[in-house]
RNA sequence: GCGCCCGUAGCUCAGUUGGAUAGAGCGCCGGUUUCCUAAACCGGAGGUCGUGAGUUCGAAUCUCGCCGGGUGUACCA
């Protein structure tokens, strides 16, 4: 919570007889700088105290005083509100003066308070190229991640790959069929994506290969060298492009979060031993299942009835020995809405199966991603691999790039910029479709369109990115070095008041981002921090920020120096670089 | 049928633990650069907040019904 309001909360408390948290929880921003900082509405009183609520509010004005360099300057009836007026150089000091003396701890909290969470995100099935829709999860994901580290949580990220099932027989069906030919194949994503493609063209003419991949899924199952060695290599290989991938989006796994449905395979029987001890298997239709008709939900299905295991089955094994490893006190799993009812039901069976642990198991979901009208036809248009209806996430990222690097061509006004035009169009071309993820709660459904996700202006990563170096750049030209104590009472624009209570709501930003694991909340708080200060930069007229008064010049660079750290800061939590300058 | 999600400006979305005249970006129209970055900024046009009721001093926000769209509904994940 932001702490001036507590402030106000405790001293209107006793006024109204009511205790500081219901005050807290009324106060509001009031619709316009002038009528005040702080509103508290009067309405609720009425009854009460037999009064109209604007004689209320004059009545509260009446009883309260405030002391000079206090946290509010004064307060005042407008209308049915008691509208409080902050204190411009108090806000400054506990905000821009607290941050830019010491920057590392800006935007942290120990309220995490070294608890563990596991967030599972990204998630790819391997064996083809990341596709855009990829981005949802893993950005997402790495997000949270960061938002849950700053928030002083000890984060343990996983990646559950899809590195198991009969799509290994297919690929080797194509493999083996493509090796006579060319005896030592090259294998990276790309051509094992044709080899998928390759085997399903195949098979439309040829039915006896549907035999043929279960016959070599089998023999990976039993374990077969040859089958599991070339199962090694289309693994191995899709891992190393992921990584580079993900490298370029400044998500970094460690090498351990790569345990995918392969990994717990060999854990599922205890899972299962386990379901039957606590007698929850029950045959149904020839399959075992955890019957949840109790809780309104279709049966959990655990065996099918050929006796193999299941996807439900996986993510129990997967939840148990995550919580014996790491005795995580919360878990997140970044998974499309489409997963909702499979999550449902297994965190059901792991409460059903005695794990107190399983209501601290949540599916942070997502909607889903389509491609817009005018990607694939005049109509939106659903993701379809096998129909060539995929855009990969790399030819997003090039071609966000290259549109970037047109920009900094024609915009390049210093020698530097031009030198470092490469890194540059990678940062910014990268940010702009990292950026684009959280443009909108994650609830919503998105329709890709290549404007959408090449977009450099407005509300973008690039906007935030223009911003900072801005910032950056003007504290070049002060070139000097900070003052310990800026006098902020020098500051009297109104705008720069208003940047103070922006940045006064950073840390409240960050926590909401937490609480409804949400990282729009930040990036839309970025945007509106960034507009405001735009606002006051290019009010020319009224204010410069460099000038002949020495200790004013001082303290806007405080405030720029606090700003640029919010920025950076903010922009790192959601994955994009912060340039010096563009 | 039932579950979950979404419905706010022409388009894409903020605003949702109820508060003062509903905001932004894109697009459209018109402006701002001898000046610390015009990837920016300012102004204008543009809204029955899907719809009907209810709760409340007060509803885009809460409750219920309805409409539209998405998605799921045991042997794929």
């Amino acid at each position: 919570m932001i702490w001036y309001k507590r402030i106000a909360a405790e001293l209107l408390a006793p006024l109204v007889d009511k205790t500081p948290d219901e005050v807290e929880a009324q106060l509001v921003r009031p619709p316009q700088a002038e009528m005040g900082d702080l509103g508290f509405p009067c309405f609720t009183l009425a009854k009460t105290l037999k009064k109209s609520p604007p004689a209320i509010a004059s009545d509260l004005v009446g009883k309260m005083s405030f002391p000079d360099n206090g946290v509010f300057t004064s307060a005042r009836a407008v209308g049915p509100y008691v509208n409080f007026v902050l204190n411009s150089a108090y806000l400054a000091e506990k905000t821009a003066g607290v941050a830019i003396a010491n920057p590392d701890a800006w935007g942290r909290s120990n309220e995490g308070d070294g608890r563990t969470v596991i967030v599972e995100y990204s998630s790819p099935n391997i064996a083809k190229p990341l596709g855009v829709h990829h981005i949802r999860s893993t950005m997402l994901g790495a997000a949270l991640a960061r938002v849950y580290e700053a928030r002083g949580w000890k984060v343990v990220p996983m990646n559950y790959l899809g590195d198991w099932g009969m799509t290994f027989g297919q690929l080797m069906v194509a493999y083996k069929a493509n090796e006579k030919e060319s005896p030592n194949q090259a294998v990276d994503v790309h051509s094992l994506l044709k080899l998928y493609l390759q085997y399903h063209a195949d098979a439309e003419e040829d039915e006896n290969l549907a035999d043929e991949a279960r016959h070599w899924f089998k023999l990976l199952e039993d374990g077969d060298p040859e089958a599991l060695r070339l199962w090694r290599i289309f693994r191995d290989e899709s891992i190393v492009a992921l990584k580079k991938l993900y490298a370029r989006m400044n998500v970094h796994f460690p090498e351990d979060a790569f345990k995918g449905e392969a990994f717990y395979l060999d854990k599922m029987d205890a899972t299962i031993e386990r379901l039957r001890e606590k007698c929850l298997l029950k045959e149904s239709e020839g399959a075992q299942v955890v019957d949840l008709e109790k809780f309104d939900m279709p049966p959990c299905l655990i065996l099918k009835k050929d006796g193999a295991t299941i996807y439900a089955t996986r993510d129990l094994a997967s939840a148990e020995y995550r919580h014996a490893h790491y005795r995580f006190d919360k878990a997140l799993y970044v998974v499309a809405n489409q997963q909702e009812l499979h999550f449902r039901q297994v965190f059901k069976v792991l409460e059903l199966m005695g794990y107190g642990w399983a209501r601290n198991c949540e599916h942070v979901k997502f909607g889903m991603l389509a491609f817009g009208p005018g990607v694939f036809g005049d109509k939106q248009a659903t993701m379809a691999t096998r129909k060539g209806r995929v855009i990969f996430l790399e030819e997003v990222l090039d071609r966000a790039v290259e549109k970037a690097r047109e920009l900094i061509e024609e915009n390049a006004r210093s020698e530097e910029v031009k030198a470092n035009a490469g890194k540059l169009a990678e940062q910014v071309g990268v940010g702009a479709v990292i950026f684009s993820e959280f443009c909108q709660r994650r609830m919503k459904d998105v329709a890709f369109t290549w404007e959408k996700a090449l977009n450099l202006h407005g509300d973008s990563g690039p906007y935030l990115q223009y911003t900072h170096a801005r910032l950056s750049s003007m504290l070049r030209i002060y070139g000097k070095s900070l003052p310990a104590r800026p006098r902020w009472e020098l500051m009297t624009h109104p705008v720069a008041k208003s940047l103070f209570m922006k940045l006064s709501e950073y840390h409240d930003a960050l926590r909401m981002s937490e609480a409804e694991n949400e990282p729009s909340f930040l990036a839309t708080y970025l945007l509106e921090l960034a507009a405001e200060f735009n606002r006051l930069y290019t009010d020319k007229e009224n204010h410069r920020f460099i000038s002949d008064d020495v200790d004013l010049t001082a303290a806007r660079m405080g405030m720029v120096e606090a700003l640029r750290l919010t920025l950076a800061h903010g922009l790192g939590i959601l994955g994009l670089a912060a340039p010096e300058a563009m």
